[in-house]
DNA sequence: CGAGGGTTTGAAGTGCATCAAATAGTGTGG
DNA sequence: CCACACTATTTGATGCACTTCAAACCCTCG
C-alpha cells in the first residue's frame, strides 16, 4: 500500500473529512504526505506564512508563542487525532502560533490552499470546519473559565480528570501523558507549583502519585475539590456528540 | 415604517448576514423583534434551552455563568452590532452562557430555528458564522494569553489600548464605557485590584484619571508598557478583515 | 441634606513565583 | 551491573501580586 491510500484511508476516519465526500478527502490524500518528526524539532514558526496544515497520527505536538519579553506562552498540546496549523485561513495565512514536536511524532501534512478551495468548494467541509472551530472555541472557553476561578490545585485535578473515561468510576489509575514541567507550563504554572499544588491534591483528596502514575481512591472526591469552582460537574459539559445541530 | 422593514435594514448590514442573499436576510427580519430591555434585566439563563438569539442594537450586555461555589465568571461585555446566543447551535441548543443586561439597551431577537436551517441551506451563512466563529476563537485567544502573562496593570492598559481607534497617536481621551467594578470584573480581578493597578499604571505611563476619563500623554508609552508581555505588539494582531481567505 | 452605590485606601493574609539547593530518576559508557 | 552525567522533580526560603475584609471617601440623586 502506497503513503497516498495510507492516507486516504486514515483521513476519512478524520473528524474534518468524515462527513465529505470520498472522491474529494483523496484529493487531499494525494497532495499529502506523512512525516516524522524528532522530539523537540519545530513544524512552524509564528508569524511565518502559512502553507500546510497537520494530522497527528501519534505523539504529542506543543503550540506556543514567545512574548515580547522572551517569555513562552503555552497555547496546547495536541494529542494524536488533532489537527493543527488549519486556523490560519482566518488569520491572513500566517500561522497564529509555534508548534513543536514535545516527543518524536508521525503526522500527515496536507496543503493549506487545498483546503481553502475546499472550504469554498464543497458545503460539506465548510460545516466540519465549523463544527470543529466551535469545538476549539468551547475548549478556549472551559480553559478561560478555569483560569479565571480554579487555584492550581483545582486545575490540576480538573487535568487528571479529563485523563480519565467518562465511563470510570471509583479508583481510577492515571499515567500523565508526558513531564510534570510540560503539564504545568500546559496548566499556565510553574513546576515547583506544579509539585506543590500536586501535593496539596493529593493531602485534599487522598490520591497517591508514584512518578508519572497517579492513583485516585474515588473519582468522586477528586470531582467534588475540583469542579466546585466550575460552573458545571465533571465530565465537564461537552455536547459535540450530542449537539442538536446537525451539520 | 413598520417593524419588520426597519430590521431588514440593519440586518442587511451585520457583519453575519451582510454577505447573504437579501430575500434570504428578510426572512429573519419577519421572524424577528425589537426588544428593549432594562438594566439589570436578565435575557437568558445559562443550561436552559435555547430559542432566540441577539444582535445588539444598543446598550451593554454581559455575558457570565454562576460557579457551583456561588462564583460569577464573567465571559464577556458586549457592544452594539455584537450577536450573542447563536453559539448555543453548537452546544445541544442550550444556552452556554446566561446574559443580562448591564445598561438598558435594545436588541433584535432572532429565532435559533430559523439560523439552524440557513446554515444548513445557506453556504453563505455557513461561511459568515464560521467567520465570525474565527473571529471569536482568536479573541478568546487573545485573552488566554493575557490572562496567563499580563499583570493587572498590563491587562488595564490592554484594555485602554482598546478603547482607542487604530489611527489614534500621540495624547488620546478614553472614555470607559462601564463602571470600573464591571471593568475589573470583565478583566477577572477585584475592583481593589482595579483601582490600585490603575493608580500603578498612572506612576508607570504618566496617564491622567478623572473620574471615568482617561487622558493619556503618549499612547506608545501604554503600548510599551502593556504589550511587552505579549506575543504581538498593538494593534494586537486583528486580521479578520485582511485575511485572505475569501468566505 | 442624607442615603446609597461606586470607588479608594489601609491592613493583613494567601497563593504563586522566584531563586537556590537537594534529591530522585534516567540513560550512558565502562 | 555500576559509576557518572545529566535532567526532572522536589523542597526550602523569600518576595511580590492579588485578594479579602474593613473603613473611609466621594458622588449622585431623591
Amino acid at each position: 500500500m502506497n503513503d497516498s491510500s495510507k492516507i486516504l484511508k486514515i483521513l476519512k476516519k478524520a473528524p474534518l473529512f468524515e462527513n465529505c465526500d470520498p472522491e474529494r478527502v483523496a484529493l487531499f490524500a494525494t497532495q499529502s504526505s506523512i512525516i516524522s518528526v524528532e522530539k523537540g524539532q519545530m513544524l512552524f514558526v509564528h508569524e511565518e506564512p502559512a502553507k500546510r496544515f497537520f494530522l497527528i497520527l501519534d505523539g504529542w505536538i506543543k503550540t506556543f508563542r514567545e512574548t515580547l519579553d522572551g517569555g513562552q506562552v503555552i497555547v496546547d498540546i495536541l494529542p494524536a487525532g488533532e489537527i493543527f496549523g488549519e486556523t490560519s485561513l482566518f488569520e491572513g495565512e500566517f500561522y497564529p502560533y509555534s508548534a513543536e514536536a514535545v516527543e518524536s511524532s508521525r503526522l500527515i501534512s496536507m496543503p493549506l490552499s487545498l483546503l481553502k478551495t475546499e472550504i469554498d468548494q464543497d458545503p460539506k467541509m465548510i460545516s466540519a470546519m465549523l463544527t470543529n472551530m466551535a469545538r476549539i472555541r468551547r475548549e478556549q472557553d472551559r480553559e478561560l473559565e478555569h483560569l479565571k476561578i480554579q487555584n492550581a490545585p483545582q486545575r490540576i485535578g480538573c487535568f487528571l480528570l479529563r485523563l480519565t473515561k467518562q465511563e470510570e468510576e471509583g479508583q481510577v489509575k492515571i499515567q500523565l501523558p508526558y513531564d510534570k514541567s510540560l503539564v504545568a507550563a500546559r496548566l499556565g504554572m510553574q513546576p515547583e507549583t506544579f509539585s506543590r499544588a500536586l501535593a496539596k491534591l493529593k493531602d485534599a483528596t487522598g490520591l497517591e502519585i508514584s512518578g508519572s502514575t497517579i492513583l485516585l481512591q474515588d473519582i468522586k472526591q477528586l470531582i467534588h475539590y475540583s469542579c466546585s469552582a466550575c460552573s458545571s460537574e465533571f465530565p465537564c459539559k461537552d455536547l459535540t456528540e450530542k449537539s442538536g445541530c446537525n451539520l
